[in-house]
DNA sequence: GCATTAACCACAG
DNA sequence: CTGTGGTTAATGC
């Protein structure tokens, strides 16, 4: 466990901008950074969780092995807490955190992560606000993903990966095809012929995984019309 | 009936 | 791992 200086921290949390010196002083001895290569995993469900991790850098999915197949519930880009929901409310993981690229965390004591709460209420309270926008798009989703057909998802999928993930028309999908279904909820097969089309017509262009946003506003339309 | 949508299957590069 | 073609089941005119 190298040693580590949370007070210095320059990406530290905005809850963690809240908490005082002592509490500042407890979270070093109360946490650990590690770093993750790309593809390993961070949180595996179905295993014993002691503790709420907080992503620093890098880029990570959310998934869970579903009654059929595997399901991605959601990319998480640093910076970002990881596992609240499931450290907190079960002690067996819900779900796993797998890195997308070379990432580095800090794992903290679930029940000093849990004390801060109980004794921080600004601290406590940004917490809160980062689980409410989590909840909000999570909903969001579930009801495209149920309502729109699945041109309209795949566009909305893309829409967000380019305005939330990388901040441009042009970036390289972090998953492949098959991960990429999961995360739109169909599969393999469907999600090429549809790629496909959107292609032909000039929308986007793919170039392996490097994908280009040509029709910004058309792609808007597919995904509003569903 | 007929068209559309999307999953399932098989196979090829 | 990825794309394609054929097939099939469900849904809606």
């Amino acid at each position: 466990m190298a040693k580590h200086n949370c007070t210095d921290c320059k990406i530290r949390s905005v809850a963690e901008n809240f908490l005082s010196n002592d509490e500042f002083g407890s979270l070093e001895s109360n946490s650990a950074e590690v770093s993750f290569k790309k593809g390993e995993i961070i949180i595996k469900q179905n295993a014993l969780s002691l503790n709420v991790v907080y992503l620093r850098s890098g880029l990570v999915k959310i998934h869970m092995a579903g009654p059929a197949k595997e399901k991605i519930l959601r990319l998480v880009k640093a910076p970002s807490y990881l596992g609240i929901p499931t450290t907190l409310g079960n002690k067996i993981n819900n779900y796993s955190v797998t890195a997308l690229q070379d990432t580095s965390v800090c794992f903290i004591d679930a029940n000093f992560f849990k004390m801060l709460i109980a004794g921080n209420g600004q601290f406590a309270s940004e917490i809160i606000l980062e689980l409410c926008k989590n909840e909000l798009f999570d909903q969001q989703r579930t009801v495209n993903q149920e309502q729109k057909q699945l041109p309209g998802r795949i566009a909305d999928t893309f829409l967000c990966m380019s305005e939330r993930l990388f901040d441009n028309d042009e970036f390289e999908v972090p998953l492949s095809r098959n991960e990429l279904a999961d995360l739109i909820g169909t599969t393999r097969e469907s999600l090429s012929r549809v790629l496909g089309q959107f292609c032909k017509e000039n929308i986007i262009s793919l170039d392996g995984k490097i994908m280009k946003i040509i029709d910004r506003p058309k792609l808007q339309q597919i995904c509003d019309l569903g």
